[in-house]
DNA sequence: TGAGTCAGTTGCATGATGCAAGTGACTAAG
DNA sequence: CTTAGTCACTTGCATCATGCAACTGACTCA
């Protein structure tokens, strides 16, 4: 069987996975970020099985987080570029760095993001772009569904309400 | 063929994928967030196979993500909590969903991030909690491999490196 | 005695994933 | 002009993770 469909669901952790959620996916997107583009150089960088590069970059293509261009007719020579989607899935890969390497890390190695100057660890946290303010309750909470018609958000909590809990 | 295991990788994405990155694992994760506990709460609410949910709640518990107590001797009866762990991954499924909502959103549906006061919507950012500088260049970088033996990092670039070029 | 709840297990079917090998269009070397 | 090499795939086939359906076991409650 086919893996069950997560798009008819109306959370929008389920639809990003939809889009990006497969086995290869992210570490595709992560390699483009590093400035890999060609074909060649995923299947080298990932050891992934070319049949399944061809799939995961058509429905990375499909998801409209890359865009394939032709950079040689003849022959015909394509590359792979993030688009705004693309670049804008930073944040998820950056919250993932940081908590990979700091509960699965190599001891010593692994990617770490670090303070360019004094070359000491970061420590990532999310906050409002806006306030500059941590999105932790009671400042910031989680609501779902349609706005009401007057604007203001009807403000039922939802089914992913307590990621706000710290 | 069972799919490819990324555990030999060095990077903290694909070592966070081999333990999350399953279908339904994040899902589960999420609902867990919501307060959900129970075998049967988790299934009504992903509509997952009941085999499906045993082996990824069985995985989700070897990687340390949950844990599974007991709350009734006679009848069995079990409940399944976040770890310390699991309650990390919050920042990783908080940038999916300000993803989710932003590109794949339902119109005026799904779940969002909004200020408790105002009801308007939060715009996450990363920034690092010791300067609140937002982590892009040329202020913060990615470094790879063992630090020095000086202490001082090796500052070799990593194949994610291009994830701080904003 | 019978229905209901909870937390699963068992029995298959299928298709996504994976490896190996081949292809087509060219370029560069000898 | 023959051969070797690069690039971006496609094709063929094996198998295992996913998925649905049905069943189980231990109990509670009426």
């Amino acid at each position: 069987m086919q893996h069950k469909s997560f798009a008819d669901m109306a959370c929008p952790i389920a639809r990003s996975l939809e889009q990006v959620g497969e086995w290869w996916s992210m570490l595709i997107l992560r390699d483009a970020f590093a400035g890999k583009m060609r074909f060649d150089e995923f299947r080298e960088s990932l050891g992934i099985a070319p049949n399944m590069l061809t799939r995961r970059l058509a429905s990375l293509v499909a998801a409209g987080m890359l865009e394939k261009h032709v950079y040689s007719e003849r022959p015909p020579r394509h590359e792979y570029v993030l688009t705004e989607r693309g670049r804008d899935f930073r944040t998820v890969l950056l919250a993932m760095l940081d908590f990979g390497q700091r509960h699965f890390g190599v001891e010593g190695g692994g990617a770490r993001i670090v303070d360019a100057k004094t070359g000491e660890l970061a420590e990532p946290i999310l906050v409002d772009r806006r306030s500059g303010k941590p999105l932790v309750e009671p400042d910031y909470t989680i609501v779902r569904g349609r706005r009401s018609a007057t604007g203001a958000p009807a403000a039922r909590r939802e089914s992913g309400a307590g990621l706000l809990a710290a």
